[in-house]
DNA sequence: TCTGGGGTCCTAGGACCC
DNA sequence: TCTGGGGTCCTAGGACCC
């Protein structure tokens, strides 16, 4: 029995989302862009072909994306996590182990069948994807998760290839291994990207034939791990169970430059709100908080300062948060500072089922429960009723800093005013 | 004028202990 | 006067990912 390691991802996944559930951007140029309507993170086949680069700030593209009539979407969050377990959830029932690596891709375990082709398998999977979600996707093929990230990069490279590439059914891997630059392997950022390429080594083939003391001299055991993967040992398992996370945060760019205390103070306050939400969803209470805030690292003069606190007791309290958050920011504030972002990191995180007490801080059981009906009454009314049905007095109302999505697409999934209405 | 957000893992080095 | 070595734990920072 001969297993095999796929990795599957959604082409050009937010801007595959706008298309699929807005029949006009069928066809047509489309870009998403990040929080704050800053870079273009995703852009369509159609843009792409246009020769928009990913990552440009958008107000450097604006006049070209105007000219080529390419439409521009705000970024939808709430929408792509949704057709993302719905993507996962059809995934899982057609692989045999699912790893979900991210919101637009998994990993997936398979065996071959008898003959070692898969491509049935592969053709019948896009086909389904594409008809229930509308999304395309493609897949690559190896013996390890680092074969398959390469392997789906030509899947996604080559047009004939149909949105599949096997790298274990294509004839002769070294070829086409050296059509991978070294800056598109998986595992290469820009740091070691530009150490190889001043030692000639310039693309995939090269790299997994390269001398392994040399490499792990320079990248640790996470360059060997990777050259193993890519000479076809499995050094990395697949990851069934995601493990809790180790810490949470929020952070946000103003719309414009902040000065006042006041305004970094609702700032954090809001971030605070919404880390201890996400703290109470993924069921963990945090021990440490740590603020942070920093000017524009594109002007002069940068300015950046963090401070941290422990909490006696863990919790994911909002209230509590704030208590402990607040007293923090003049510590962090400074006048004539132009302030671009905040941010809160929770760290230490615990589970809630693994309770602890402070020995000197002992806490009034009834009390704690009472504040813990609370938080789940203002979590049911905001999910039901929309976020900041019931807001705290700390965050400010609708403050100016707020970030910026002036190119919101409809949120048919997520927002019922916007499922659309077909006439009959 | 305007340049995203949320994570993980690994390593080096300091603090501390015996 | 002489001032070791080995271990653990923690933190900060680097590098990378999507």
């Amino acid at each position: 029995m001969v297993q095999a390691t796929a990795l599957i991802d959604a082409n050009n996944f937010y801007a595959s989302c706008e298309q699929s559930l807005d029949p006009a951007l069928q066809g047509k140029p489309v870009v998403v862009l990040s929080n704050n309507d800053g870079c273009i993170v995703a852009r369509s086949a159609e843009a792409r072909a246009l020769g928009i680069a990913m990552g440009t700030p958008f107000f450097q593209a604006r006049k070209d994306l105007e000219r080529l009539n390419v439409v521009v979407r705000s970024s939808n969050y709430a929408l792509y996590a949704d057709m993302s377990q719905r993507l996962m959830s059809l995934l899982e029932r057609q692989t045999e182990e699912l790893e979900i690596y991210s919101i637009d891709e998994a990993f997936a375990r398979l065996t071959r069948p008898a003959d070692g082709d898969l491509s049935h398998w592969a053709r019948h999977l896009r086909a389904h994807i594409k008809h229930n979600l509308g999304l395309p996707i493609a897949i690559g093929l190896g013996k390890s998760k680092g074969q398959a990230k390469l392997a789906n990069r030509l899947a996604k490279g080559i047009p004939d290839h149909a949105g599949l590439f096997d790298l274990e059914h294509c004839g002769d891997p070294d070829r086409w291994l050296e059509t991978i630059a070294i800056e598109d392997v998986w595992g290469i950022g820009r740091r070691l990207a530009h150490w190889c390429r001043s030692r000639g080594i310039s693309n995939a083939r090269e790299l997994r034939d390269m001398p392994t003391g040399t490499l792990k001299a320079k990248a640790g055991i996470v360059g060997w791990r990777l050259q193993r993967e890519l000479q076809g040992h499995a050094c990395l398992p697949l990851d069934l169970a995601p493990a809790p996370k180790q810490e949470t945060c929020v952070s946000r760019s103003f719309s414009h430059p902040i000065t006042t205390l006041e305004a970094l103070q609702e700032a954090i306050a809001t971030y605070v709100v919404r880390a201890a939400e996400k703290l109470r969803r993924q069921q963990q209470r945090t021990a440490a908080l740590t603020i942070y805030t920093r000017t524009s690292p594109f002007s002069p003069g940068f300015y950046s300062r963090a401070a941290s606190t422990r909490l006696d007791l863990p919790s994911n309290d909002t209230g509590a948060l704030l208590e402990a958050a607040l007293p923090l920011v003049p510590r962090i504030f400074q006048p004539h500072r132009q302030l671009a972002k905040a941010g809160v990191l929770m760290q230490h995180l615990q589970d809630t089922n693994h309770l602890q007490h402070h020995l000197l801080a002992p806490c009034d059981p009834e009390e704690q429960q009472r504040r813990e009906r609370l938080m789940t009454t203002i979590d049911v009314l905001n999910r039901r009723y929309g976020n900041g049905t019931v807001a705290w007095a700390a965050c400010g109302l609708s403050p100016s800093w707020m970030m910026r999505r002036d190119r919101l697409g409809r949120a048919c999934t997520t927002r019922l005013s916007d499922v659309p209405v077909v006439q009959a």
